[in-house]
DNA sequence: TTGTAAGCGTTATCAT
DNA sequence: ATGATAACGCTTACAA
């Protein structure tokens, strides 16, 4: 395949010519730059990306690290990034680090070896330590975190607030007029977890309702010994009016008990879910949810990224974003006249 | 950072003999390794990936280019190609043409100058000819379809058999006593959305069971025609007693109108969706539906890339490997006893 | 505006 | 088994 060389022989140019033709265009007569441009032409030139980023030192890739790519909260984000960034020529290298901190680790030095331009990243549920992320300080390659973070002040970050978000779903339940409201917690080791719980907690706390044990009902692994709980708390006394799911599919087993036992929903128990995924709107009743704005939160980590990659004219400012969560109100949780909704 | 040049000056060796220890490591000492290591730590060596791919003419980067990243049936299938892929010290390039055959134009262009080592793609619905494939095979860059393919026969891909999918759902149905069974067709347009629909009237035709106008209805980008046009026909005679969907989606939809109608299902409507997706186990009842084997399709996809990527020993024959795809039952169809299950 | 030439960090071909 | 050296295809001072 023809390369620049084989250009300047064709047109009689220098290769510092051709290659100002496909760089500095500026730097060239309109006339040249038309020989060159149909000389490429006929010979069907294409650049060696590879070859020129080797030597300007600079690479067009980005390495982005998920713990696994086919989830909603991933896949969403990872779209509006490829996006962001194909649009300024960068292309994404995607990594999946299955929750394992050693994987992650090795995904890293990897992308380092590969001279990536930029990293962006969802932590495992592993990973509490910002060891294996020195390097990429040491290479000067920029970081930045998205839906899971670390609780550290130097780090790039987008997330959304877990907290506020809980916080708001347990709120609208409250207006809806439920009394006795339980929560279908994640696992306790998940930072933004215990967040949702947290949010949940204050609201009740801030509304002056009780939290009994029981109304907290702890993650299970088994799914047949969450049922169990969540039926016995169906049963006992006070009965329970509202459910704050800590993830969609939590909220839609939930649905599925009630449904068998003949619970109406939203006239005897209301739910909301968490993370507002693709299902909830097809459902009946549609399921309200909290959205994660995966798109958003993408979105917004390529472009922080973006901003690191400019050649930097002043010390930059760390940018630790929270966005707030959009609670999208739908029939499992409405029993009264509402004027907010999408 | 330190490179192999520091390296051959740390431990007095040669640049060679250096490049060998990380390369045929055979063709060196036990001890003469073990110095090169032990430098190459202290320096905290990293080899340059780049580099080595530009001077030795293969990268280990593979374009995998789909419509759009969130889509269940796409990042199932990436989610296994990235793991089959990075096992071998590959790592993917993510690109997302949004239904666009110009963008996929482009795509490919870039993925050659990025000197790819190969390429996995799910087309565009708008693509219907391989011009913009052909610079793959002039630069010797292997190609594997998968998900949605070409009808032609040089061409290495991995596809479900949506007509046997359809087909099979459609039997079960009939094998449930259903007699009076529609389809919710996807768009005319999509191949596989075709082939969803001649499986279905196939099937009735053997069955010997009648096929009206208003049997299958035909897909309208809006929803709440679609959702008339249900409504109308669940109202006429003779009563459906069966629906087949074309996506899961599609079903959710149907199982709402059912319910609004106060519908039981299965018992007057038995309901099949087709993809499987990851809510149908959630729902109650749980949703009856085709998988279309995403991730195997993904897996395989990869292994026949992996397989191209060898030197040739002897002509290769071109793959064209057509998956049934897998029935799964679930309460949603079920009206009798049945021996067959996941 | 254009040309000359060095060099990015490897691999690969010779020798030794 | 190890070493010297050219080459991969491009960018970029520097010179003209």
């Amino acid at each position: 395949m023809a390369n620049m060389k084989d250009l300047a022989k064709a047109t009689g140019l220098s290769l510092a010519t051709i290659s100002r033709v496909f760089n500095d265009s500026d730097k060239v007569t309109a006339q040249t730059r038309e020989i060159v441009l149909s000389a490429a032409e006929k010979l069907s030139y294409r650049p060696n990306k590879m070859a020129a980023a080797l030597r300007s030192g600079r690479s067009n890739s980005i390495g982005v690290i998920v713990p696994v790519i086919d989830r909603e909260v991933f896949s969403s984000a990872i779209k509006s990034m490829e996006e962001v960034l194909s649009a300024s020529g960068y292309n994404i290298i995607i990594c999946q680090s299955h929750e394992s901190y050693q994987r992650e680790q090795e995904i890293i030095e990897n992308l380092v070896q590969l001279k990536v331009a930029g990293v962006i990243i969802s932590i495992s549920k592993e990973t509490n330590t910002t060891d294996h992320l020195a390097v990429l300080e040491k290479e000067n390659i920029p970081l930045v975190f998205f839906d899971r973070s670390l609780e550290l002040g130097k780090l790039n970050s987008v997330v959304i607030n877990n907290y506020n978000g809980a916080y708001q779903a347990t709120q609208h339940l409250v207006d809806q007029g439920c009394r006795q409201i339980i929560h279908l917690a994640g696992k306790e080791k998940v930072p933004i977890f215990r967040e949702r719980r947290r949010g949940f907690e204050d609201a009740l706390r801030r509304n002056k309702l009780a939290l009994e044990d029981g109304d907290v009902i702890a993650f299970d692994e088994s799914q047949a010994n969450r049922v169990a709980q969540l039926t016995a708390r169906l049963a006992a006394e006070p009965r329970p009016d509202g459910i704050l799911a800590h993830g969609d599919i939590s909220a839609l087993v939930a649905l599925r008990v009630l449904n068998e036992k003949g619970i109406r929903v939203p006239a005897e128990v209301a739910i909301v879910g968490f993370g507002d995924s693709l299902f909830c709107t097809y459902l009946e009743p549609g399921l309200s949810s909290v959205s994660q704005r995966n798109e958003d939160v993408g979105r917004l980590a390529a472009s922080l990224l973006l901003e690191e990659l400019q050649p930097q004219e002043a010390d930059r400012v760390v940018a630790h974003q929270v966005l707030p969560p959009v609670l999208k109100i739908r029939k499992s949780s409405l029993r009264r006249p509402q004027t907010t909704d999408e």
